[in-house]
DNA sequence: CCTAGACTGGACCCCACAGTCCAGTACGGG
DNA sequence: CCCGTACTGGACTGTGGGGTCCAGTCTAGG
């Protein structure tokens, strides 16, 4: 696909946003082109015409859109923990936004259809967790620098940590339905910095 | 299925153990029912005298199998958090389980699969989650009685905290095919507790 | 050793759903 | 205004794979 009207890409995107809408409420394993089609009122020609990959590249894209905005949902907290009280309300924020989500989480479930067959569906994740990790660590370099934080405490190795904490907690939120486990993991991860005072 | 003879009992076995284990080697994507007949030379009728539910039936089995493996595999270790050492040997044990497993976890597959159609899918899950965060609990609860781990920590909120990021480490293993992130979070939440000391 | 019912084989059904094709329409650069 | 190509509609195809059926064989209790 070399160029795009506006018309388009307007179409293109219509798909795209119905196709992730469609996910968040049904589920992967229940979404079929059809759903999409349906709900977009756009018609098969079209789908293939913007994604001749066909569902894989479709989901593959879902995957990259759900991805970019879990950081932007985390925004600005995420960017500016600078301070303990703003670390509190990253923690907070964090925690609301996936009860908001529930029990159903998009980037989880697009993963696990696509894992062995797409091998770019791995790398989106992988970047997201890195990025996502980066932004913390900096914020525990900022902790640092301010003297909140012991310089002897490994920034990285940290904000691993944090990340697994939330990841799982998340995870288990898909079972149970409860974010008790989300929520615990953050309080350890920041207390364990705030433990590491110089 | 009131009456099982032996032989009836060997084959549901079979198929059971055979489902697992193709399952553990292709994903639950790339599973069929055709597959696990092949592979356990037996045939449909089979398959559906003993798993009548069918597909959803056989793969709950699976699940429930690969639950009972988890802390099975993890014993005794799991069993006695009695010392510094021996958290250190199951945190060892922990990285080592999992990055043999590598990168394809049955769990998580055949979960993703089931989410929301099998009601008591997510059963299996909470109660693994339950089971595992008592048993770590238990441990953390060892230590206070010796002295080692202050009395004012919560041992159902710590071993909620550590079992996040364990099965965080694990779901970020998944993409990244390392231990890193597991072996982080354990760290940290085990340096949690010794930090905590009376 | 006989009979109910547990067990087995495999042919068959069926349809959901991904993917194809082609003919027709809108668009935008020249 | 004209032409190439971007775009659209929708009928059609093919098949993977879950699930059904029934007829035949084995098992175990009485």
């Amino acid at each position: 696909m070399r160029r795009l009207t506006r018309k388009g890409a307007a179409t293109r995107q219509r798909i795209l946003e119905g196709a992730a809408l469609h996910i968040r409420e049904h589920g992967v394993v229940e979404t079929t082109l059809d759903d999409v089609l349906v709900r977009t009122s756009t018609s098969k020609s079209q789908l293939f015409h913007y994604f001749p990959g066909g569902k894989e590249e479709l989901l593959l894209a879902v995957a990259r859109l759900e991805a970019d905005r879990v950081l932007e949902d985390q925004q600005p907290q995420l960017g500016e923990l600078t301070s303990w009280e703003a670390w509190r309300r990253w923690r907070d924020l964090i925690v609301a936004r996936y009860r908001d989500q529930g029990t159903n989480c998009p980037i989880h479930a697009v993963m696990s259809q696509l894992r062995a067959s797409t091998p770019g569906a791995q790398a989106v994740v992988s970047e997201l967790m890195e990025r996502w990790q980066a932004e913390i660590a900096d914020g525990v370099r900022h902790m640092q620098a301010v003297g909140e934080v012991a310089g002897s405490l490994d920034p990285d190795q940290a904000a691993a940590a944090l990340l697994s904490g939330i990841q799982g907690g998340v995870l288990i939120q898909l079972s149970t339905g409860r974010t008790t486990h989300l929520e615990a993991a953050l309080d350890m991860g920041i207390a364990h910095l705030r433990a590491n005072r110089p």
